[in-house]
DNA sequence: CTGAAAGCGCTAACAT
DNA sequence: ATGTTAGCGCTTTCAG
């Protein structure tokens, strides 16, 4: 490794002196322009292999107006991101993406975004666009970066409009198959425990529920919200046992919840499925962590992160990808129901 | 909002002249230089607030050769980097020593930088230092980021030199202090699942356990790697009861382990602590997350986190912090010893 | 305390 | 196919 190579200071100005043509050549070389030819080709690419040659980012990016790098934002505190294996699916998926491509991520975990950090980070230009998941309500810093560059929801967006891109899955379909199923396996005094309601995700599910009962004329359980985490799910079901009459199904609007519920169900001496069935939501890994294992509502989070990054791709590539994508849930049977 | 701001496109150019001032004095109200007079403070910082101006992060760091940016490197792949959580408390820690600072982190978690994306991100400027945790010893792409900027290592780097900088655990001292407990509870048979041995923490765990033993002139029991993951520990501990000759203790270098360990323990009509005594290490959430709960040696890796963006920054600043933090580990009875 | 001027390293017309 | 010429938006001497 050379002396520069060490500095990391190659310029192009080296490489073009180096291989005897232009800037303007190397620059060709690099961004994989047709228009050289192969004796410039070969010595320049050999220069940049000897010298090590590595196109200085910023400079690139700021003549050309472009950085090559998308954000994910999520809106949730560390603990959580961390905690909930739907957000381990959804990079993933958008890193499967990504790595076929010539962009890099950056992830922004910031719940409230103190000082702006995040917000100015996009608004300097140094993303070409973002994708945002699990954004509330309250989430207002979201709109300033919306207005900055290309953005694509990861589900429907709080205050949707015509012109936002989302990949979302079917959530009321989701739940009201869930709660039909519930219904067919002979259960008549179902609960559910919800997300929050500042959150499209929480809402749809619950409204799925809500039809599923509906159509076929049952009354509603109680309702309860468990946040979309464990200990949520677990004072919700406390709740709902607390409050006497306990009902036969539970649906469980994430399997995280589910958990926590599984937990207090088994500690007030109660069996499931026997005496309560559990519903879940998601199939993501904790499904088949817990005795029994969830029977659940998949949801394909892999596939909504890769095509979250196609939308953004192709929305910075100029093309016109359709703005609203629906991915389909599939029922997974297992020991809980 | 104006049109430029969202455009995203208000130049210092266009302060300086709502302002009447020049570029310059511009700059030096964003920068926070003293030498400006109160009056042009005042209308710079109005008309910043007016424009809603955000300087643009490529220009600035090609002027000033600085991003304000560091990366956070996991040679791991997605799966294993949000399984355990480890890295979430380490992320945590970083992010909040950086969130005092105006750092940003640029997170890659790239197991074999497939195309030198990381390392030609890194080479490019694109930051001005990095926290490299979790690295092998076939992890080679690494020594072309440390000679391009300046790194601050998670733990013992795998070939360790005087200029290194690294916030470790005491590693050796933690499993050797494990170790001595489980013997000064009486334990004689005893086993461990160590890391793996292309990593210091799986290197340096396993030596420990060997120096306790040794110090009480105890034969080593069987040694199996469980990969510092759930599944591994789980076949490492199936493979210890296989060979027959049960051990009345294993020392686990990860809790995560343990917890696979706990399973297959259970399935083969095991006691924990009666028949098997389990140790683990690390006491994250997943210690308590099983039946029985884990006695374990805790790794303080929030601090862990937040010391090595200490060390990084003071670096970045100009300042000579010490090459070597070691922090210290803490045995947590609960049940399963 | 302030402004003018010279780049930072690269891309992108525009010629040729 | 290749080189020349302008910048991209900012920081940073250097004068004054």
């Amino acid at each position: 490794m050379t002396t520069e190579a060490m500095r990391g200071s190659v310029t192009i100005e080296e490489v073009a002196a180096a291989a005897g043509v232009s800037r303007s050549t190397v620059s060709r070389v690099v961004n994989g322009s047709s228009a050289v030819s192969p004796e410039a080709l070969e010595a320049v690419t050999r220069v940049i292999a000897e010298l090590n040659y590595v196109p200085n980012r910023a400079a690139r990016s700021l003549a050309s107006r472009q950085t090559h790098a998308v954000a994910l934002i999520v809106p949730e505190d560390t603990t959580r991101f961390f905690g909930d294996p739907f957000f381990a699916a959804i990079v993933s998926g958008i890193n499967a993406r990504l790595s076929r491509s010539d962009y890099v991520l950056n992830l922004f975990i910031a719940n409230d975004d103190p000082g702006d950090k995040t917000t100015s980070y996009v608004r300097s230009g140094a993303v070409d666009g973002a994708i945002i998941v699990s954004h509330h309500t309250s989430d207002t810093f979201i709109d300033r970066i919306a207005s900055s560059v290309p953005v694509v929801y990861g589900g429907r967006p709080v205050r949707e409009r015509e012109r936002d891109y989302y990949v979302d899955v079917d959530n009321v379909r989701g739940a009201h198959d869930a709660t039909t199923y519930l219904i067919e396996r002979g259960r008549r005094r179902i609960a559910t425990i919800a997300g929050p309601l500042d959150m499209p995700a929480g809402v749809d599910r619950l409204q799925g529920y809500h039809e599923a009962l509906a159509a076929w004329e049952l009354t509603p359980g109680a309702v309860e919200d468990g946040n979309f985490t464990a200990d949520g799910g677990a004072a919700a079901m406390q709740r709902i046992l607390d409050a006497g009459d306990a009902p036969d199904a539970v649906f469980i609007a994430s399997d995280l919840m589910a958990r926590g519920a599984l937990a207090v169900i088994g500690s007030a001496g109660l069996r499931v499925p026997e005496d309560i069935a559990i519903m879940g939501f998601d199939d993501s890994p904790v499904a088949t962590s817990v005795i029994p294992h969830l029977t659940t509502m998949r949801q394909p989070s892999f596939a909504q992160g890769e095509r979250m990054a196609t939308v953004l791709l192709d929305l910075l590539a100029g093309k016109h990808p359709r703005h609203v994508t629906i991915l389909e849930t599939e029922l997974v049977v297992r020991d809980s129901v």
